[in-house]
DNA sequence: GATGAATGAGCCTTCATTCAT
DNA sequence: GATGAATGAAGGCTCATTCAT
């Protein structure tokens, strides 16, 4: 037990503890630009809500801007992750869309801070151009091909109002921020209702 | 008398030309706001894309966030003007709703600057409070407030969906800047293919 | 006269300002440089020297390495422009480098904080690569192609001895170098006494 | 008896480990600050050079300047004893001189990152005041006092041009310097041609 | 004693705002 | 009343130095 301890050498630490920083540094800077918006956000407020110095900040991130690359990356792949893990290939497309769905809600319910940050970089996926970081276009974009996908095998299936997958992958979006926003203005934590509400919304709006 | 008239003379003189400089540097705004997004834009471009001086922009407007409040001010009352005078009343509650979305869309089309500042302030809809400015948030409050009131109406009369109001004015509104988005990418111009699928994709969602 | 007067227009103004401004700033850079050294200045203080804001300083200058490259382009072609005018090509060959390079003396002595920060990047001429900006490069290159110029020159007229011309200018750049140097340090301000102890140094050392 | 040895024997190791350090770092610093300047060298490129952690460099050198200050003493010490110990004296006053400077050439052309640093802080002899450190100072005045003594014997015995002895030291180390860096430029090694180049230069301008 | 991760003071640069002309 | 030159506060980032392990 002791030999199999001492094999975690320096090296594991170091990597550990960077990961450590990099982990309350992304926490942080979630926080921060969630609540005072990226531009508006200051480096060493980010430091110092992560904890750390704005030396050791930069020692994990390029600049600021990367840092929210970080943040779209790492959370847009667990975002992505949620969403398709959970969708339910065996109850056929359309439950696949609306289960995959319910993960995707429930990963943003659970995250207020990316969901705000989500919501103000939204318009990514509304307007193709945008005076935003070429990595969050790419993690919207991902995103989007990928419900595409989905929809497409449901619009294939008869399951779903046939119209281009893109489009109606962006009203689908637009609809789950809106009530996300919803779900965080009533603050009563009823996520069960939220995804009652988005099945809903979604089987009139596509699949009626 | 002559000194009477020459003093009203004057002012309507002065008050006119204040209204010229305040048109020219709203919509120099407007343009460059939506090229570069408002944190991006320099008052300096702003002044010189209206043809004025600076001190002369300063006169007219208190600052950088007063500038973009009176475009969301004037853009807001127009688009809530366009909307409300189209409503057809005489056709119903839906046919209200309808008709006014269609006049909302148009106008908006109409005017490519001022949708994409639109869309780009957008999660201000979306998401109740935020970084923006209180002036956005009041002019998107009394947009969706009076969608709302059109929407109860309708919902009174059993021709729509009975769910919150402001919910689904948001939701409406969402789907309808994906829509405009979408119409922007296409770049054909084809604003009646636009109305149609929006009042498409209105019907399905909350008409059913 | 008025009228002359009056074709001084706002123009006109503007850019005599402006070249006061840059006059300013070169002339409290070449001290301030020459003082505390180009990399331990900062731009706060040269500002302060020349009497303007920061951003007064920076409308008329890129950055920092833009302003150190002004003073070597404009002291250059003045030293330049110093020695080759004055150099006496009626008097012969020899006489000329002579002549040029008495000019050159008096150019340098008459100006002590062009010649610190001269000396300070002297190393530029005695080693051909540095860690020093391209334009100061380019701008001793040119210096040491035109007095060898004229030492090949005096060379092919017998009259100097013979030897590399670039390494030529050189030892005698570096010389005067020297000479300035040991002027700066005497205080007396004996500009005569200088150009007679460089002349005798010359003869005995290229002309023997 | 044995705890008394133990002990010595500790603080010889001791010692001669923080002499493995210094002369480690030293090598490293001069090989660093010659490639990309002082200013531009950072000290954790020097430690990793010297292969030991920054904490030790901190623990045998006070900071940046130090170690410059250090490598200008000690290499400042071997140039001089280069060129002392091989001035041969036998030979006359004259060929003391020139011997001497033969060995100072040969010495710096054996160390040409000494030789960069040499030549890029080699305006402290040529201007007495500068923003370079007071160690470098003291050791470019200390090698200068003593060529001035040589210079002076040489001057009383006839030999060579009579003349401020100071300032014909600043001259010859000038010329010296240009001397070697056209030496290091050639790239060819020919020592034995630039001993000769700079003897032949050295009987012309000093002692013809 | 050695390590190197952590620190944070300090610098260059930008741009909203002011005010003398 | 209009102008735009001038201002200077503020922010991103670097790197010499320290100190807990």
């Amino acid at each position: 037990m002791a030999t199999r301890k001492a094999k975690t050498t320096g090296k594991d630490v170091r990597a550990a503890r960077a990961e450590l920083y990099r982990a309350a540094i992304l926490e942080a800077a979630e926080r921060v630009f969630a609540e005072q918006g990226y531009e508006a956000s200051r480096m060493q407020t980010v430091a110092a809500e992560a904890g750390v110095a704005l030396g050791t900040l930069y020692k994990v991130f390029a600049g600021k801007q990367d840092v929210l690359d970080a943040i779209h990356r790492q959370q847009g792949e667990k975002l992505i992750h949620a969403a398709t893990s959970h969708a339910d290939l065996a109850g056929g497309p359309l439950e696949a869309v609306l289960s995959g769905t319910d993960a995707y809600m429930r990963y943003l319910a659970a995250h207020p801070n990316y969901l705000k940050i989500h919501l103000a970089g939204g318009h990514a996926w509304a307007l193709g151009s945008g005076y935003i970081s070429p990595e969050q276009v790419r993690q919207f974009d991902t995103g989007l091909q990928i419900i595409a996908l989905f929809l497409t095998r449901a619009m294939d299936a008869g399951v779903m109002v046939r119209e281009d997958p893109l489009l109606s992958a962006r009203l689908m979006i637009a609809a789950h921020q809106v009530m996300l926003a919803d779900y965080v203005d009533r603050g009563d934590g009823d996520v069960e209702g939220l995804v009652a509400r988005v099945r809903a919304y979604m089987l009139r709006a596509f699949a009626p």
